[in-house]
DNA sequence: CCCGACATTGTGGAAATCCGCAATCCGCCC
DNA sequence: GGGCGGATTGCGGATTTCCACAATGTCGGG
């Protein structure tokens, strides 16, 4: 089953009924969704590359949704978890929201509300991903520098003049040239200015 | 009253028991805090400049704490807000919380707890307040610069050539050489980079 | 009218950056 | 030993950036 490929919104619970129920209900408004008995199956088949959201009950039989939760963030999830309870309380809101949580909403709901949450989230999770993008290719070219280039590089960033870094490393001018040609190159840039915006819109 | 000099912990509640009991507590932690009778009282006297936290109370006569809050978000109000209820809802809890309040505890509450919460309110505050005073100094120096001075900055950022910058706004190679001059030397910058590396710190 | 701010431009020369081509040395791996 | 990648360096010439000094024209405000 290829969860990978299309953002789902990824319901965990235990009761099949209401499983179904949401299922229904997200696909009334063309949200695509995949249901987990157990918050167990759902992090067995979890990898990185997922995409969507977890609306994730609070109680269930084994594993809880506190835990799921839990596990998630150590896994470094991403996806936005929005919690279904019906037996809330403030202080338990409230500590799941500044943990990270996206939403946290008592049953009964009412239905367009919780899918308004679901779309919300699922756009949430899609600038998150297309941002995430475009830093791992930074990330993957800053990866390609050696050490002497990266040194140079940082120097380069904070404004110093090529004699002045030669100076510092004890290199000849040619070679802080060198390094600098070829550090433009790798990052695909074809200035220290923008080799400064590339990095600045990495973090 | 000059409540704008240092961080304070600002008690807003109408039963001055509490306040007080609140004011001694944060005293014994080394906490200065202000009490402030109603939430009117606190947004008459509100100005911008003001340091610390907020500790509101929800329910009050006259104005309630949510109201004060909405208020206080309308005026730009960076001061981290603690909501203090002794009737909260989970709805309620989400709500303020996904409004950007800083936290939500319930009464009867754990006064070393509070005051935790209260101490790590006012470094956040100190430390957002610090990062803004840094950005309004890049800012005013953004202010000084002219309509035409920001133009040729754009171009200069987006890592073109002096001479592709003379072609686009159709003046002299010798103009644009003048404009970066004049942009650096009002942004106290050497290069294009260090100004590159200013304003993302900005942002 | 006068003044100041702003935008613009020119001259000539210095400084900084860029680069093709070529070469050497070192360390690591097969 | 041979090959490869990385670090280093030199040469000479081209391009780009920087700047003191000076000047002109326009616009707005007193």
């Amino acid at each position: 089953m290829n969860a990978n490929a299309a953002a789902l919104a990824h319901i965990v619970d235990d009761d099949e009924a209401i499983r179904d129920a949401l299922a229904w209900l997200f696909e009334t408004r063309g949200v695509v969704s995949r249901g987990w008995p157990s918050a167990e199956t759902f992090l067995a088949d979890y990898v990185d590359a997922m995409h969507g959201c977890v609306v994730l009950d609070i109680r269930m039989d084994g594993m809880s949704g506190l835990e799921c939760f839990d596990r998630l963030l150590a896994l470094g999830c991403r996806m936005p978890v929005i919690f279904l309870t019906g037996h809330g309380d403030v202080p338990l809101a409230v500590a799941t929201l500044r943990k990270g949580a996206y939403h946290f909403i008592e049953k009964p709901f009412n239905d367009n509300e919780l899918v308004n949450v679901v779309i919300e989230a699922l756009r949430h999770d899609a600038a998150a991903r297309e941002l995430e993008a475009a830093q791992a290719t930074v990330a993957s070219r800053l990866a390609s520098l050696t050490a002497r280039e990266r040194e140079v590089m940082e120097l380069i960033l904070a404004g110093k003049l090529n004699k002045v870094i030669a100076d510092q490393l004890d290199i000849a001018m040619r070679t802080v040239e060198v390094h600098r040609s070829r550090i433009f190159e790798k990052m695909g840039v074809r200035s220290a200015v923008e080799l400064s915006q590339l990095l600045a819109r990495k973090n």
